[in-house]
DNA sequence: TTTTTTGCAAAAGGTTTGCAACACG
DNA sequence: CGTGTTGCAAACCTTTTGCAAAAAA
């Protein structure tokens, strides 16, 4: 789906900024926090003083819509992906290198636990991170 | 092991704070942030005038040592937990419920993971968080 | 006494907010 | 034109740091 339909389905107006973040996104596949979006943003000629407030607020209205989700590096800062397939993530604790992965015997178990889980009874979402070190890091 | 004898293993420095931050966690058996922690120590009469930059510092410490380790509870701060038994959680995203648990297809599934892995090839720890709202807050 | 720990105050880092100007639809 | 969006500056919240005084070993 086109970014602009995308934006008119959550009810947000179209703007450059918004599509450029979402292109950067698109182009970079990698989980991102806010400074590396403004900086990606601080390249392009037009949209070089784009605020920083305006990247946070975006991020955040992003997520809201579901059309982001965070995503749990380990960093200081917020991380997001675009939120499109269901997956997980192998982080690198040195560098930025993430590796994607799913696996149906996780999630079936983990469909078990939420069955026999004493405390809870509507559980939403998961999420299962390995941290190491990349082949380049190593 | 006692609490005294733990931070003598790690070269730390047996205090009245040291010991009581980590009987708060003892007794609370939640992950904690250094807030909570702060809070906690504040109603104890010879400990109530305890700095909060003495809670991150020890906080900090104790992790490094291998005393504490992190939780990933999705909240702001970050949360603390005793580094005892390996296991994961069910976080309640509206109030500090946590419920543990341990499965061992989870950790064969993930083992057979790093093993795939094409761009790790050591990897050291992860994490299995479920997110939800508990029966209290349901 | 030597070394670590703590309190205090200041600062840093990431993120949020109020408000007026601006742009999309 | 009306409402949503942005820039700017100030504020916020969590966490960190320098330094001198206090406590542990």
């Amino acid at each position: 789906m086109a970014f602009s339909t995308l934006l008119k389905e959550n009810g947000l107006k179209i703007t450059p900024t918004r599509i450029a973040i979402l292109e950067i996104f698109k182009s970079l596949k990698i989980p991102l926090d806010a400074q590396a979006i403004w900086s990606s943003l601080k390249k392009d000629r037009t949209l070089k003083k784009t605020n920083e407030a305006t990247v946070y607020r975006t991020l955040t209205s992003f997520e809201k819509n579901g059309i982001l989700k965070q995503v749990n590096v380990r960093k200081e800062s917020v991380y997001f992906e675009l939120d499109t397939k269901h997956h997980h993530h192998i982080v690198c604790t040195n560098c930025d290198t993430v590796e994607d992965f799913e696996n149906k015997e996780i999630e079936k178990a983990l469909e078990r636990i939420v069955s026999k889980a004493s405390k809870f009874k509507n559980i939403k979402e998961h999420s299962v991170e390995l941290f190491g070190l990349c082949r380049a890091c190593a």
